[in-house]
DNA sequence: ACATAAGGTGCAAACGTTTGCACAATTGTT
DNA sequence: AACAATTGTGCAAACGTTTGCACCTTATGT
């Protein structure tokens, strides 16, 4: 079927393309009875203006990029859905692109974003990445970048993160508070910053009391999670409590509690930060501190926002990470 | 910073626009020489093709529009990571649309899409879709449209589904094979075709069994199965398995059976028709049939790319659900 | 009656590409 | 020496919009 362009409607009322334009936007200039006729066809031929056209002439296109290591996940999936919300309610369009935390995937991710014309990014880090340079170069041609969960470090760019290390400070003070003295904590990839900065806030709570003893773990996934585990109840070590520093490391640990059948909370105790889908799943129901990729991808649109509208300070923006107490501490 | 256009290379060059085009494009006309002082240039200044006029003029934009009720979810995400892969792959890039199981949304989404002249659009129709007028225009504008998981009534639709027949049958025959006799059957929202089609399959299977009944419930979801599995072990009518339709259902079902401490497969066998992710972290692993979202995605894919280079023939595709097996039965 | 203002409309350029065609310069053929 | 073929390059139009400016009507005020 033909597509219908302002051409074609000034074709069939026999005025200029440019009256059409300004009639359909409502234009003063233009008389009532020209802006009804217009309107009227416009309707009837179903005309929709060329977002190409437009955002060549208008030298921005109302997309947003999305980069992100992975889609399917147990956090990138709700950050994803806030952030398309927000982009409809906005609207903006959204791309969506998967670095498949490969380095070089992300840098070709960010020039088609640069190719698009995109309004900004939203980005979360590979954990591959070593150059800032492809980023950089974004900034400097005034591409808004907005960070999330996996964020660079200095200070120049814009970061929404979870409140990580106040996070990982309430996780080991419930911990105390229940008089855990054998913790075993694992972590995951310990290349990253949110990995670090969680461990670091962590240990630190348990070592300001004496009594209390902690093994530390890192773990890539969950199998990983599980065989760490498993170690520490076939060699009756102590342990009274598990901390878990994500949702892939609590499926492991659960797992292998599972198999063992050892009681929670009365054998060991489980706590976790979590997006709060799994610990639901489990029972008991697991105690976590919840990080919600689903208020942190409204965050991020805010921040975004602000930066189109022209507010250029950098900031590093924070969510809070709530208790939900479930039954396994 | 300034952005680098063709026009910008020939002025710096003394070259025409259209040299600096070709000679970018390797187009044979060009001399040698010419060629490499152009790449060397546009190297050396970063020239990015500006897609937003590339579209306009080509008329057609590399882009896919993918519209899900829902992208958080226990399948959607692994499907739009399936075909994010294949676009990227193409060259292409995706733009995602949530409709939030709401027609009028729906609707407008579809809109965006006509008004960014995209390549073609991938759907899992909401729940609420009754008119597919919408859908048939965008048909009627030439856009490949190809369905997903949720397809349409009518064979004058691309629709690429699972084997619900297939599945469903597969559930019910291996519960038999495992002399099964009283079998809780849980399906999800009535109103879908892949839920009728679900649950005819599997009931004719079930019914040429006559020793063998079954307790039939729609359940919208984890909750309401979790009540309904409750009920049948309160009073106590026997069962002896479990058939959920979907991993919303296992979800409700399980947290009952955990809860009540009912052992599987000892007391009670489960089987579900599941994207795989849950079953495997549950203890004992449920036996499930295998809905890959993955998968489909895949074929989905597969198939756009044939409706854009002219095949023309509207096709409903299945994919095959392999049994694995897990303790639970 | 005449100048001025107001109201309505159209022209044309611009956004960055691509591409058919024309043209100039070089080379090869008689 | 005349001509044709080849090679390399540029011109200009087109894709669909938006927008500053100029234009032509009328109505208003003197």
């Amino acid at each position: 079927m033909e597509v219908i362009t302002l051409k074609r409607i000034s074709e069939v009322l026999g005025l200029s393309i440019s009256t059409i334009s300004r009639a359909l936007k409502n234009h003063p200039d233009i008389s009532v009875a020209t802006k009804k006729r217009v309107n009227e066809l416009a309707n009837t031929l179903e005309y929709e203006p060329n977002m190409n056209a437009i955002s060549l002439r208008s030298k921005t296109n109302r997309v947003f990029g999305l980069i992100v290591p992975t889609i399917s996940g147990f956090f990138y999936d709700s950050f994803i859905s806030a952030i398309e919300q927000e982009c409809r309610k906005n609207e903006y369009s959204l791309m969506i692109l998967q670095s498949s935390n490969d380095a070089e995937i992300e840098k070709n991710s960010l020039r088609i974003c640069r190719q698009n014309r995109v309004s900004g990014v939203f980005v979360c880090l590979s954990t591959q990445t070593i150059s800032m340079d492809a980023f950089d170069k974004i900034k400097e041609a005034d591409i808004p970048l907005v960070f999330f969960d996996k964020v660079p470090e200095g200070s120049n760019y814009n970061k929404i993160c979870i409140a990580d290390e106040h996070a990982a400070k309430l996780a080991a003070e419930l911990l105390l508070q229940k008089n855990k003295k054998n913790i075993l904590a694992i972590f995951g990839n310990q290349n990253l910053s949110i990995t670090r900065t969680r461990f670091t806030a962590f240990q630190k709570i348990i070592s300001l009391q004496k009594e209390a003893s902690m093994n530390t773990k890192y773990c890539n996934d969950s199998d990983a999670a599980k065989v760490v585990t498993k170690q520490f109840f076939v060699k009756p070590k102590k342990i009274d409590a598990i901390f878990c520093m994500s949702d892939e490391i609590l499926i492991g640990v659960m797992k292998c509690l599972q198999e063992l059948k050892i009681n929670i909370p009365e054998q060991v105790g489980v706590i976790a930060l979590s997006d709060g889908f799994l610990p639901k799943i489990y029972t008991p129901e697991i105690t976590y501190i919840e990080t919600s990729g689903y208020k942190l991808g409204k965050l991020a649109f805010t921040k975004m926002l602000h930066c189109i509208n022209g507010n250029n300070d950098v900031e590093e923006m924070f969510i809070t990470a709530p208790l939900v107490k479930g039954k396994s501490l």
